[in-house]
DNA sequence: TTGACATACATAGCCGTGTTAGGCATAATA
DNA sequence: TATTATGCCTAACACGGCTATGTATGTCAA
């Protein structure tokens, strides 16, 4: 179980990543970040989609309505010019506190 | 400068961290971390000493009041048992979300 | 002496955000 | 037909960081 103050702190980071991959919709998300972590973050719709839907505010993400093979609508996401750059900031914050960790836990930094 | 949502899940386990090397008090884990991080995480007093009020009520930290070498008088904070212990959570719940970052950002995951 | 500054602790109000809980709707499955 | 999985959304609540402020002491220079 991961602590809601880290689910906060990775929602966006993890956001931009997934749907630098591609666009993405949010149901889907939450199970893409699930596979990726191997069931260690379980996300709740009723986390996801406000954080959606304050990228999109911020203007980091841009929503469209489509209808899918299965014939069901679901609202795609995909990154803005503002948001695909706005990775690597995310990045750089992430990188330089989890290396002030790692110091301190004998690990070795992460570059790149 | 840090988000204030990842300053706030790197908190408890810097403060965890940082006193498993040996006691300290309030203003000084300040500095001891911003000299960690390389200027990169700078904490305010208002985020520190309820953070610390709060683990301590949780038992994780013990304080004491300590008249040091210039005569002022300071708060030093330790690890309990509990707190000694509940290091390795909070590391494992990092390395996981990290290790998710890390497979879409295309590094090395972290092993322990 | 006096003023400025770093040290050192603490709290109050504002605001953002995850959780819990609930609602609504459709397709697939039993 | 009933249940489950999918798929979106929002409201009330509680928690916690930020800003601002208060208090107090030691150091150093003018």
């Amino acid at each position: 179980m991961i602590s809601k103050e880290l689910i906060g702190a990775s929602a966006k980071p993890l956001v931009l990543s997934v749907l630098a991959q591609g666009e993405d919709y949010g149901y889907s998300i939450i199970q893409r970040v699930r596979q990726l972590s191997e069931d260690q973050i379980e996300w709740t719709e009723g986390m996801l989609y406000p954080v959606l839907h304050r990228m999109e505010k911020e203007g980091l993400l841009v929503s469209s309505w489509q209808v899918g093979d299965s014939g069901r609508k679901r609202k795609y996401y995909r990154l803005s010019k503002t948001g695909a750059k706005s990775i690597a900031r995310e990045q750089a914050q992430w990188i330089a506190v989890h290396n002030t960790l790692a110091k301190l836990w004998g690990m070795k930094p992460c570059t790149t």
